[in-house]
DNA sequence: AATAAACCTATTGTCGGACAATACTATTAT
DNA sequence: ATAATAGTATTGTCCGACAATAGGTTTATT
């Protein structure tokens, strides 16, 4: 019987944690369990899905890593909606963890804030200006030595201007780029000299251009900006490309 | 004894299915395990723990969620940084989840392709270029009305353009853009007149634009291919405030 | 009556053992 | 040598039990 009259494909047996998995993501997606709402306790989920506390437990797993469950109180699980951050955090990690080199990053915010910047100048409001007001004068009062501080202002500057562009997607992307920002200033910023007074100064100036509405100007300071960052790898002899873990 | 002497924070006690999922990340990262290899078995995951197997099956479900480990031959888990691609598919699900809408989507693109195409000019090489031509080519030669295979090639040429950048960081959110350009594309191929001879000609376009190495046009002519994809959702009657799901 | 202390209870976290299902290996039969 | 068979290692699932703990509820204290 080498010739098989028929051939058939193989049968999809996948275990039954993954079906719970996929039974619960399919019911938030399709809105039965919508945000902020509870999942039935342990015991009446192997109720309903007829599988052991610990197969429904292995499905909560996934669940939870994959951000669709979050712990409310008393520990148990509410329904949540992934967010641009969160969307960010999980993949600036993964980027990072897969090696991502210095150039890479460096290269990607250069191509693409510059163009955010001039999105930002015709879009940010009032509040949002604002905002990036009061993270400016937070890293011009903190005069110290204090890098950490340095480098925490710095972000929260490309943070809020993210947030402004009022995109979800636009938001997740920049976020990951941002904290890759911080992660790789962190390394520098000791070793570039002014870095601090540098940053102030750039980011007033693209702040203006967005008081001014110039949406050229705010392209052009953000280029310079981005460029100045990349300069001080090269001045703090950072190797552009070893990943920025 | 409302006055408590001493204030203490709260003790961290997460649950021993995290850290043993913590632990083996932690090894990952430091490279202790890597790229390729097996983890143990969970009889020797549980004696090392000195923890049970449903604990550290939890804690696997993590991991598995999380990218980290895949199963290779006869169900064992092998460890994977996870790459690009992988990072892409989780970050525009989890937006799509998130509700984002193809205007926040088309303007991202509007903002960011133009750019990539500029850099795209000078970056790829010939392999790229090929590989470009011969999506194009696939894309004309598909004549019909197969809507689903002209949303394929329109989305592959994107991809190989994401691909010869060379640039993983560009890579993961290019791609990431193009599963949410394929998935609205979808919804308008099938009401938009001539979608494929417009589709076809600007890609075309851009593709000339890179063999001749010239940054300038392949920008220009992304930039109207982007403008002819919006186009198309208002000539197919597309709300574009709604969710892309 | 307001507050604190003690108790109760529902739920999660962890354990240990058991067995079926299955994919890889070694052995035997042709 | 090839194919069929049996054996083995490992995962998937089940069951039942109990400890730990976050909340709620009652009781005691001033």
């Amino acid at each position: 019987m080498s010739e098989p009259k028929a051939k058939f494909a193989p049968l999809y047996r996948e275990p039954a944690y993954l079906k719970v998995y996929r039974a619960i993501e399919e019911n938030i997606i399709e809105g039965g369990l919508s945000d902020g709402e509870a999942l039935p306790i342990e015991a009446q989920l192997c109720e309903q899905f007829q599988v052991t506390r610990s197969t429904v437990r292995e499905g909560l797993r996934l669940l939870e890593q994959s951000g669709l469950i979050v712990r409310g109180s008393h520990k148990k699980f509410i329904v949540k909606r992934p967010n641009a951050s969160d969307v960010a955090a999980a993949a600036s990690r993964s980027l990072a963890l897969g090696g991502v080199t210095f150039s890479e990053v460096w290269e990607t915010l250069a191509i693409y804030y510059p163009q955010a910047a001039r999105l930002a100048a015709t879009r940010l409001n009032d509040e949002s200006l604002a905002a990036l007001n009061a993270v400016w004068r937070a890293l011009d009062a903190n005069a110290g030595e204090d890098h950490d501080k340095t480098v925490a202002c710095a972000v929260e500057f490309f943070q809020s201007l993210a947030k402004g562009l009022d995109n979800r997607v636009m938001l997740a992307m920049l976020q990951s780029l941002n904290m890759m920002i911080g992660e790789s200033l962190r390394q520098v910023i000791g070793k570039a000299p002014n870095a601090r007074t540098r940053i102030l100064n750039a980011q007033k100036n693209i702040l203006d251009a967005f008081s001014a509405r110039d949406e050229g100007l705010a392209e052009e300071w953000m280029a310079k900006h981005i460029a100045d960052l990349k300069r001080g790898y090269v001045v703090a002899k950072v190797e552009m490309d070893k990943s920025i873990l």
